[in-house]
This record gives C-alpha cells, structure tokens and sequence, in this order.
DNA sequence: TCGGATTACGTGCACCGTAATGATC
DNA sequence: GATCATTACGGTGCACGTAATCCGA
C-alpha cells in the first residue's frame, strides 16, 4: 500500500520539471519533496529517476508510473465527487421547470413539506426535461403537457394564459385578441428566464426581434418607460400588484393558453404524494 | 486529496462488520479505527456510518464508498504490480526451452555477455513456445525447429539424439536402432523436466507407463538400480561423467534427431547480436 | 554565483495505544 | 458481565522545515 500523496508529488514533479518548482507548488519544503520521491522509489523498489546530482529526470520507469498515477489521482478524485454527489442528491430535491410563474410557490410548498432538504430550481427551455426527469436530472418537474402516464406520475397545478401588453396608443390595444402570427415582426421587450414560452414565441414570430432582459427590474423600467410591446399573462396580473396603463391583449392561439403538471418518475410516486396530494386539494 | 490508507481501513470494517474485528485484522487499536472512520467522514465531508451507539453500520453513502474503494484499491495493486513487473523486465532475460541440454550453458553465455541482467529459464513442453516469445513472456527461446523468419531472427545452437538406454539383458540391447512405436506398451523411467521430448514420447508410445522423476539424481539412482529402461540422449552422454552398464540403442524416428534454434523476435535482434554471434562462430 | 538536489539535524504534531467511559444486549 | 464504540490523555515516530553541503551551468 503506497499512499496516494506521494503520487501526486510524483505527477507534480512531472508537471514542472524540478522539484523546487513541483514543492513551490504543493506547498512543501524542496528537501520535503525530495525525500519523498526517495520514499516511493524505495516503497515501490524500483528506481524512478536518473541522478545526475544537480539534475533529477524521470527514468522509463519513472514515466510510466506517472501515467499510472495520473489515472489513479483521477479516479480518486471523481470517486470523491461521485460520492459527495450521492449524499447530496439525497438531501436535495431537484425542480425543472417549463415556466417561471410557479417556481417561487412550488419551492416554498417543497420547504414546508421536506423539512431539511435543500430544494434547488431550475428554469428552462429544453424540450427534453422530461427526459432530464426520467435520467434523474431533476425529481420534479412543471409541465406545460401532461405526461405520459406510463413512466409518470403527474397532476394538474395551474393554468396561464398569455397576454401581450402593449401601450394604450399600439394600434392593437383596443383588439379583443390577436394571434402570435399577426405580431411577427415587430420588436418585443422579453424577460430571458421565460422557460418554453421563448421557443413559442420564436417559432410563432420567426421575424420578430426580441430584446432579452436578465433583470427582472429592469425589464419593468423599460416597460414603464418605452412604448416597445411585451408580453405578460393572467397568473403573473393576477399575482403582481403592479400597476400600469399597459393594455393586456389576450392572446388567441391555442398554445398561449397552457395548463401546468407537476410530475415525478412513477417510482418515486410515493415519495411525492404529499405535493400532488396538496395540488388535489385546492 | 484523501489516503488510500483510510479507504483500505473502511473496506476492512465492512469486511469484518464490526470496527474491533477489523481493527485486530488490521494491526492497529479499536480506537485508532475508530478515529480513522470519523476522519474519513470528515474529509470526504459525506457521513458514511449509521451510529447506534454499540453498532456501528454503514448507510447507503457507505455502502456505495465501499464499493468505490475496493474498485481503488485493487487498481492502485495491480498499477504497483504493473510498475514493478516493467522494471523487473528490463533487468531481466527471460530464456523459454523446449528441451532441458542447453540451458546451464546458455544461461551462463547470458550471464556473461549481459552483465548485471538477471536471467531466468524455463523448460516447457508446451507447443505455443513460440507464441509466447512472441508475446514477451520471454525474449528468447531455444526451439526444435526453426520459426518463421519473417517474425523471429534465430540459429541453430545444438543438435541432440534421442536413444533409449536399456540394461544390457533387455530383450532390444543389442539392436542397432529401434522405433519407439516398437518400445510401446512398456514401463519407462522418464525425467519430468524434459520440454517437448515428453510429447513426443507419449504420442509416439501411447500405450507406454511412465513412471515420471522429479529429481534428477533420484532418477540416477533407479537407472543404476533396476531393469527398467530409460533414455538418454548423444548431448548427455557427452557431457556427463556418469558410468553405467546401460546400453544407448538409438532411436531411429526422424524426430528423435532433432536441431535446436536459439531464437528473438526481430525487433530485439540487434539486443541479442551477441548471443547469435556466439553460435556463428563454433 | 546561482539554481537545484541531497544530507544533517532539531522539532512539532499527527496519530497511536492504553485507559476510562458510555451504551446495549 | 460481555461486547462494542467513543472520548480522554499521554507518548512517540515520522515527516517536516531550516540550514548546510555539494554539484554543475
């Protein structure tokens, strides 16, 4: 049994080419490094380097054991992380999610109801998220189609519908509804952390121009402060008391109007009861 | 970075069950172990232990850190053995002979011309001689026939006949030759140590006893010491002082004459130079 | 003369073992 | 009471750093 750290001294030492720069390194003594290098020559009875007093090299032997000892640091390390990513996953409940409207309320509702566990949340766009789900990715998903019932365990937990708001003095403002198509080509203001809706609405709008916005603030600013269309839906007027003399124009394809499933893999079903079983209720 | 030390300590712990047992099978202290396992918890940040108390038992990141560490443990082995069965191939001339005559002499050839290098011989009936010299297994090889010289570079170093050496009542003492289909059926000493000669006689005699000797000088004694026939060979005969009232009827069998070749595989040939050099010349 | 490796030497601390404690059967 | 794990404590060996030495460009 040869520790590891003196393999990692060894790799060192092949990286920089002498041991004064591989101690510098490592943080260690020349003479520390030194003797260590003799210890594993003499641990591994073999001979590792070619002595020419005042220069140290890598004999044949040498190199092959640095080989070795790179594959073997790596497999430390990854085994580490794996391990450290078991543990973790467990005390940690993943959310993917298609949307952002129900993100904030899903992750206070997860909290309440695993107490102790870490719920983390992803926002995206990715039409493979069910995939992600089955792969274990994520342990929750929010949906914008209900899932195949086979594999998945799901249930209905809101619907949204899509609005574009424009300024009173857009030529469609007093429009009872209009489709996505009749606003290509216009420039839009857009948030970027909108999950699927930004597919939607580059597929729908192909010559649209979208100015994306990280800040949510920021978005807000510009919204107040320019005449450029956005788009807003019922969940997020129904929830924000925000105030503002935008016109909200409903959307009329029939994609804008989406219903939400929360699901999990059928094998952690049980698990989960308690989120779908809350969704039930209301 | 953590010792491979404390892995091999927790592999031990779920090989005995308890930390005491494996404690006492690892030469240290039950507290000592004991420290470890807290350390190795530490380090990896990952609790890996159920504590009850009285029993200590591993949770499922233990469970799955075990399985790990045996995998690390078992590569950072066999990489060690690997090492040092690369080194020791480099000081190291593996000789492979189908027949025993040749061996002290060229061995000690070897050891005269290749100062400092270890050699090592064996004698093998084994017909994929050549396949093995190929393999590296050895680096020379003493063949009855001669290889393809496409692959190997090789010179004929020897040539032997076999004779059957009978006592001189032997119903076949006074023949001037025999085949050894003739002598099938009946009770032979035979040395075990004789490579492919061991072949040759039980296909050619298969209906013959063999009453096999590992020792030498055991075999000396029972030639000397009863009627049953043995053989001898021209080489021996030359070489050794041994007196006997035995008679040396050759084997009239074309395979019984055979030509050894000392043989490489071409890509060492300039290494072994020396050595062919040597044959040349007689 | 400087940079690099090894040797010499004194020291600290990391880890060990013994002993004590706690807990469970 | 026996077994097993953890905590306490005191001792020690080992690997470290500093310093000295040697060697070569």
């Amino acid at each position: 049994m040869i520790e590891i750290h003196l393999f990692e001294q060894l790799v060192a030492f092949a990286d920089h080419g002498t041991l004064s720069a591989a101690a510098e390194e490592l943080h260690i003594s020349q003479p520390a490094l030194s003797r260590s290098m003799q210890r594993l020559e003499d641990e591994l009875d073999v001979k590792l380097f070619d002595r020419q007093k005042s220069r140290l090299t890598l004999n044949e032997n040498g190199e092959l054991t640095v080989q070795y000892a790179r594959n073997l640091l790596l497999q430390e390390s990854s085994m580490i992380d794996q391990i450290r990513a078991f543990d973790r996953k467990k005390r940690t409940i993943s959310l993917g999610s298609c949307a952002p409207v129900l993100v904030p309320e899903i992750v206070s509702l997860l909290s309440q109801l695993y107490e102790g566990m870490t719920i983390s949340a992803e926002i995206t766009g990715d039409p493979n998220l069910l995939n992600q789900l089955q792969e274990g990715r994520y342990q929750l998903a929010i949906l914008h189609e209900k899932p195949d019932e086979e594999e998945f365990c799901s249930c209905p937990v809101a619907s949204e519908h899509l609005y574009v708001f424009l300024p009173p003095a857009h030529p469609l403002a007093d429009a009872d509804g209009v489709c996505l198509k009749d606003l290509d080509g216009q420039t839009f203001l857009l948030y970027s952390q909108i999950g699927f809706w930004d597919g939607l609405c580059r597929r729908k709008m192909p010559n649209a121009r979208f100015l994306m916005q990280q800040e949510i603030e920021v978005l807000g600013e510009l919204v107040a402060n320019s005449a450029l269309p956005a788009f807003t839906t019922d969940y997020v007027m129904r929830q924000s008391d925000y105030k503002s003399d935008r016109v909200a124009v409903p959307i009329l394809d029939e994609e804008a109007n989406v219903t939400y499933y929360c699901a999990c893999v059928k094998s952690e079903r049980a698990r989960f009861r308690p989120v779908f079983r809350h969704y039930r209720k209301d």
